[in-house]
RNA sequence: GUCCCCGUAGCUCAGCCUGGAUAGAGCACUGGCCUCCGGAGCCAGGAGCACAGGUUCAAAUCCUGUCGGGGACACCA
């Protein structure tokens, strides 16, 4: 419930005498369009009855233009209704900003990094990576709406012992050997294999970044299926071209370093101290995160990263805002969005998840299944902290009945009547927009540049999708109550002109979550 | 053992941050709706806040505890 009468954007401010108090939307459109529980909170202050404090407070507010009227409801609420014909006469306004409604400029083009996926090259994806990625790019999208400066970043730990067991493992296919110990397995380091193979390479090394790069081309084509591109490749061997040795220099001029049984460790201050450098003399991950966050807020300054992790890296979170703060960097700059698991059930069975073995779902198995639109708004329909399940089966089998198509098909069906009615030349008479329907869908037309900066400032990319089916349920009431096009010419126009703001809406709700808006399917 | 996320309808999930007026969707199920812009749709129906305390005029929402599911607590990545 919104409480700030200033981020009601695109709404008109509440009458003055009551925007010093507190307003809110009223969440039931039958109890108006704002309403005030200031009475309620008073009733025990001045000890009287809140009914009674609410018909005075009513009493005294004298409505501007653009209010219908005030009303007092039990216990105590004061509702106030928007008149009708401020309502029409926003739809000229909203179809005028094109594709800039629902923009806004939150961020006043502050920096903003958004790094997510960052999934290392040693296999494709997997379904398990399609959700963090959905999430990370329309936080990004979001983000860009709302005025942000923003870059999507993709970080590549091509350091290290994973890739040494990559290029082992490649080599041992290669070979016709089984895989080292806890090495990759998967069906598509026989591809790699017959590509060294051809190559006549057989060296480790040279056989772990000829994967390295085989993998990455797939996980550009999978990411671009989906719609996703980042702008910048980080990778982790640049953080040790003396990045490395300032930052030890300066955690140690901070009393914050101890050396011990041979490696060197960060002092957290509480118990347990953390190893920075290991005895074998290589930076441990948590190392590696400090420089690289220390590069992008330093070394770039971005005024904020968002950084999209799973869940397993939960227990990284404290620490690392912990080292920033001891190195001067507001902790808060960092916002980590935890990724919880998703659980993939096919055949009515759990199936397991592991990226060496190369089991599990691929990304690109599941782009050909259910397609990219479908694939996004099912991820978005989830809040990203919340556990969930995917049930394969279900998913191609609702394929043709999957919430996106709902969206979609509401858009299709309003792009099918502006086509149908494009050759109307009367004046439209929006006053005439006054059933139940019709303003039902402008109230919740006029909410989109708030579901936008709301999910900007909560950076929570599925209130957009809830956003999205509450306003394509509205378009397909309207268009089974309401036929647009008709003899009557001023009516038509009128409606045209709802249909052509409900469909720029219902296309930029969709734009933002990168999912397509077809004029027809 | 400590920490994090979750527990809302038969199933999958919103709502919780910032407490308000009969708790919302989708799927599934039942019954209606095409002389009319696309039935991938519309209308109607039943059923739910894990449990126990507390705070409050008011609790799904805030606090404490219990139970249940998942994850994290490495000189792994």
């Amino acid at each position: 419930m919104r409480r700030s009468v200033v981020s009601l954007s695109g709404w008109p401010d509440p009458p003055p005498a009551i925007s010093a108090v507190i307003v809110e939307r009223a969440q039931n459109p039958s109890h108006g369009d704002y309403s005030v529980t200031l009475p309620l909170k008073l009733a025990k202050t001045l000890r009287r009855p809140p009914l009674k404090i609410a018909t005075e407070l009513a009493g005294a507010i004298a409505l501007p233009a653009g209010f219908a009227r005030i009303e007092v409801a039990p216990p105590g609420f004061i509702n106030i209704r928007l008149e009708a014909s401020w309502l029409q006469a926003q739809l000229d306004s909203v179809v005028s900003a094109g594709d800039a409604w629902g923009r806004n400029d939150l961020g006043r083009g502050r920096s903003v990094q958004v790094e997510f996926v960052s999934a290392n090259p040693t296999g494709p994806l997997l379904f398990s990576h399609a959700r963090g990625a959905v999430v990370g790019d329309v936080a990004a999208r979001i983000l860009e709406a709302s005025g942000y400066a923003v870059q999507r970043e993709y970080y590549i730990n091509d350091k290290g012992k994973q890739m040494r067991l990559f290029g082992d493992s490649i080599k041992a296919r290669i070979l016709g050997e089984p895989a080292p110990e806890g090495g990759y397995s998967g069906d598509y380091l026989s591809d790699i294999a017959e590509l060294a193979r051809s190559r006549g390479e057989m060296d480790a090394e040279r056989l772990s970044s000829l994967g390295a790069e085989w993998v990455q081309e797939r996980i550009w084509e999978d990411l671009g299926r989906l719609g996703i591109r980042h702008d910048r490749v980080f990778l982790e061997t640049s953080l040790y071209t003396g990045l490395d040795r300032e930052t030890m220099v300066r955690l140690r001029a901070l009393d914050r370093i101890v050396e011990k049984d041979g490696a060197i460790w960060f002092r957290t201050g509480s118990e347990k101290d953390e190893v920075l450098i290991r005895r074998d003399g290589y930076p441990t991950y948590f190392a590696s995160d400090i420089f690289y966050h220390l590069e992008k807020f330093e070394g770039r300054g971005f005024e904020r990263v968002i950084d999209v992790w799973g869940a397993d890296h939960q227990g990284q979170v404290g620490r690392l805002k912990d080292a920033l703060a001891t190195l001067g960097i507001d902790p808060a700059r960092l916002i980590v969005l935890m990724i919880q698991l998703v659980s993939v059930k096919r055949g009515g069975e759990a199936v397991r998840m592991s990226k060496r073995a190369g089991v599990g779902v691929s990304l690109k198995e599941m782009l050909d299944e259910v397609g990219p639109d479908a694939l996004r708004y099912f991820f978005l329909l989830r809040s990203a902290d919340a556990q969930m399940e995917f049930d394969v089966d279900l998913a191609k089998r609702q394929s043709s009945d999957n919430p996106v198509y709902y969206a979609q098909y509401a858009h299709a069906r309003l792009a099918n009547v502006l086509a149908l009615g494009a050759a109307a030349t009367a004046a439209p008479a929006l006053e005439r927009l006054d059933s139940e329907w019709e303003l039902d869908l402008i109230r919740i037309m006029l909410r989109w540049p708030d579901a936008v900066s709301e999910a900007a400032e909560a950076i929570e990319p599925h209130r957009l999708a809830f956003y999205t089916d509450e306003l394509a349920a509205s378009v397909h009431r309207f268009y089974k109550n309401c036929r647009v096009v008709t003899e009557d010419e001023a009516l038509t126009a009128a409606r045209l002109q709802l249909t052509r703001a409900a469909r720029l809406t219902l296309a930029n709700a969709l734009g933002l979550m990168g999912v397509s808006a077809p004029a027809r399917m």
